[in-house]
DNA sequence: CATGAATGAGCGTTCATTCAT
DNA sequence: GATGAATGAACGCTCATTCAT
């Protein structure tokens, strides 16, 4: 049980477990997970032992993913303004691609059954991010907040921005923009202003 | 007229709902709500056509307590920075003493059965504070955003802090100040300065 | 009890009954009879003990009513032959222009909830009708077969015309007189015959 | 392929209906019908999509059993009147054996779920009978009329005689002879005599 | 007596999970 | 391991009937 016979059907669960969760909701029925996935009700549960643990997995991929894609190729050496700016610009490609993949994360973001494990998981999950967040705060008048507060907050912005890009698709842009702007007041203008007056 | 339907009864239905959605989540069964309210599953129906019906009615209920909590003993008169700041006391003290309400709340708002008219309604319901934050922003860096954005953001933000307020009470009024602290940087700080620098 | 208040109430009671159910059948709501009656729900158990005293009552009174509308204008001094034609065409105009007390007596017809003590006042109310074809088989070939017999034989004739004139009422007329015909041959022509040729 | 589809388990379902209904009716509980088939409730589920689905296959089944013993051991060489007689000695049969079967069919005639699909069908399955009654008709006073009027008539007769046979079982065959006579003389009896005087 | 809110048993259907094939 | 039939608890909603007003 540890390796199930085939990977590809786990995945298309999980893929298949995405779609319908973003169209139907978390109630959507387990045997339309396995439709969708072309597998029999049945099979669902040799790859996921439990609907609530399908979700947890699930929901800790989606995550994983994000945040992949969100530090996909930023370069260590790069100016932190730089890779911060990637970091936005990632994210919210991310976010506009994969609608149904935000969705569902959202969705089981605020259901019960994802355990405090998993939960710690996806926040590991988040720790790339977590440390640029960390150096473009660090001494900016959050330096004194949490980072997870920190954090939290700079999530809850991307998802408002995701939210008006997705809604407004003509201006996506702009609403890109605006909401890294608005990030970087939050957090002290101080690495910008660095970056735009360095000398 | 025969025995008229009780408001007392309506409101122990919307308290049930309340209490009981926040610790079952929204597939609690109506038979449960009805039962915290003392009344019997038939009953329920004749106050509420139908569940969905009972969730638009109590999102709306919620949402518009909040408003009103948020914007409590405002003075109009009231310097814009004062009142700012009350508001966003009122309103993290509203979530901080009423945490079913909000886990309510946000579990109704993240559901398919809410209407559009429901979500209309209740935006009206929170036109006070989004008038005290247009005038917040009026000429600040964000004074092109559109309105519901910035609206957008500011509420995820007040969620954010919530959330760290709840989870780590010791330090709620640390968390309440990062919050808020953040919000005016984000919205720029015009104001608050000329405030602090009257001259 | 025994005289209820307001007869009128009482028949718009059954005269919605009468509606209600042929439109719905017979699981139809009470209160649906009640608001068809401008009436409350409340109500209609003071003018019946139950739903199924309603439709007993109903019943009786379909069948009485219906009785009658089939003797109406019958002079028991004219010939046999003249009242039996009369009759039957008395009948087919009363389910024609009646048919929602039609359907409303079949449904009720095949329901359990009807009495034997009910079936057996409709039966008396069917008793002029009996005796004209007690008459009219006097000494033709059915003289041996038991009333009740012969009676659910015409009627059922009857019944299967009906059919016909409703759902192909450009044949109407026809269709009635083939009915007819095909019971007069059932029962043995002699009387017909006899009226035709006396002498 | 997993357990497959039991036939048996499909036929007990029928079964099981047939008997509740009739003695029941169609408010029956589909959760009765289940018990009486020695099933899960949810199992009548995964045969039947519905009550509803339930209720048409099970008429048409009823139907279909009841035309074939209705049809059953006639030989198309023999004489009209032999092969005439012999369906009606059939149907009574048939219907006195299976009074569960009678009630049910007579039921879900009278019911709004039945498809007009399945009443077409049904009518497919009783041609045979349609036929033989077409022959027997063929050149007497019903020879303008409408075949499906015919048939009615024939089977309004037959289910009173049915009635009769059941309610007075002590003189069924007089009963089933009275019926037959009757309608031989409705439909004319040009063919019995000439059967009876080929010469 | 009229009204209509209150009651709670009851029903059709769904669905996570199990297990025979 | 894969399949999909089997299971039965659970749920939203209805409705005949009662009873407070």
């Amino acid at each position: 049980m540890a390796r199930p016979k085939s990977e590809d059907k786990r995945d298309a669960l999980i893929a298949a477990a995405t779609e319908v969760i973003a169209a139907q909701g978390l109630s959507a029925p387990t045997a339309a997970i396995a439709r969708g996935a072309g597998v029999s009700n049945g099979s669902l549960f040799t790859y996921f032992d439990t609907k609530a643990d399908l979700f947890n997995q699930l929901y800790l991929e989606l995550k994983t993913g994000m945040a992949a894609a969100t530090m996909e190729g930023l370069r260590a050496e790069a100016p932190l303004r730089e890779q911060f700016s990637l970091m936005w610009a990632n994210w919210m490609r991310w976010a506009t691609s994969n609608p149904d993949k935000r969705r569902a994360l959202a969705l089981l973001d605020g259901c019960d059954d994802i355990t405090g494990q998993t939960r710690a998981a996806s926040h590991q999950a988040m720790s790339d991010v977590a440390e640029l967040v960390e150096q473009a705060r660090a001494d900016g008048p959050m330096r004194d907040v949490p980072m997870d507060f920190v954090v939290a907050m700079m999530s809850s912005l991307a998802e408002a921005t995701m939210d008006f890009m997705v809604s407004d698709p003509e201006h996506a842009d702009e609403h890109r923009g605006a909401g890294f702007d608005a990030l970087r007041r939050m957090l002290g203008e101080t690495n910008q202003r660095a970056a735009f007056s360095p000398r």
